[in-house]
DNA sequence: AAAATAAAGAACTTATGTAGAACATTTATA
DNA sequence: TATAAATGTTCTACATAAGTTCTTTATTTT
């Protein structure tokens, strides 16, 4: 996106700032980089403007600014549906009006999606934890290896690896203490599959 | 955005206003920094008012403001620093411009924080796995069971649970195949302290 | 070697900071 | 309420700092 000397003024810049809460000068960038004009500088910054990596006051003395929103919002908000636990049937998934911001890159434009908090440990071998958020993108239905949010008999909710056979389906735990459990597959509705977690410490 | 001088005088304003509660007179600003005239602290004012930072009752006396951006993001961006992986230092942890967005209740507007790839497994009964990104709060010190960012004889980044004794320091991974590593207090540098953790599936 | 690009240098324009004095408005108080 | 004191504003003038533009010179690329 840069070049190697667009790079280096943009990171002078950057440090310079951390360490001194302004912008510099044209002359003290153009000393930093070694370079024997001021209009050698005026033409990079530029360039790196039109890039889209900071912004001018044009004329103004050290108006320089990092651009923060660059085109896209790098953010989306999706519902927080409440707590996932084994043998506890999860509030409707509908609308609810808690939202949680999560990163866009964990979602996907095309589908809907909705968060849930952990609870419990049968997927501790998956690297899910109790507390953690888990995104979840809505869908009716999953192929094998897929993590899902299953809803069985209508009643109960949970988090589990999905396997499908023939005449079955089975939801498996990551947790050497939970038993795996087959369903018919009338009794298993998927109600979504997990894209994402997040977890804080 | 600011030049020297107005950075200065906001500054003042800044701690001024932290110590009496109030802000500051023109009179005040003026022998604060050593002007000499009245005429010259209403213009460094107005070129901070232009450029966004206070706002000002025109006439009234000591009729200063910050002004606050009110908008609330939920999201932040914070810099994302490459892979970290045993064996291998980590390129120094300095300004990059690869961001990340986080979700804002991962971070901490009062800390530094920067964004790491893992690689390996050496975590994973802490549920952390190979490619998740781990959101770092910077941090030069760290307590016992903090998970942390220790950079090892200057050459080699590590993510490991922090565990201090007297005249040493504990790496602890969490996996049964890694071993506890121990170091003397010099050997170790803390680099950051593990704050969240964001996995696309 | 020609063309394209980057850098340098000089000249120029605009912005910034300073000062002092006169003036206007607000606030305190006699 | 009238007046004084405090505070903020405007003006002129000047010096310096900073940003911009243009032309020339170097460097790199084709």
């Amino acid at each position: 996106m840069l070049t190697a000397k667009q790079k280096k003024l943009l990171d002078f810049i950057n440090s310079y700032f951390k360490e001194n809460s302004i912008f510099p000068t044209y002359e003290e960038m153009k000393n930093a980089l070694d370079i024997k004009s001021k209009s050698s500088i005026h033409k990079l910054i530029s360039s790196i403007e039109e890039r889209g990596f900071i912004e001018r006051i044009p004329h103004k003395a050290r108006a320089i600014q990092f651009k923060v929103n660059r085109e896209k919002k790098n953010l989306t908000k999706i519902p927080f549906l409440g707590k996932i636990a084994a043998g506890n049937p999860i509030e409707a998934i509908t609308s609810s009006f808690e939202q949680v911001s999560v990163p866009d890159y964990l979602v996907n434009s095309t589908h809907e999606h909705f968060t849930l908090e952990v609870v419990g440990d049968s997927m501790k071998d998956e690297g899910i934890f109790n507390g953690d958020v888990v995104v979840i993108k809505k869908s009716n239905n999953a192929v094998t290896g897929d993590i899902v949010v299953a809803l069985i008999d209508e009643n109960e909710v949970t988090l589990k690896k999905f396997r499908s056979f023939k005449n079955s389906i089975a939801l498996e735990p990551a947790n050497i203490n939970y038993k795996i459990r087959i369903f018919g597959p009338e009794r298993v509705r998927i109600q979504g599959i997990l894209v994402g977690l997040i977890r804080k410490f």
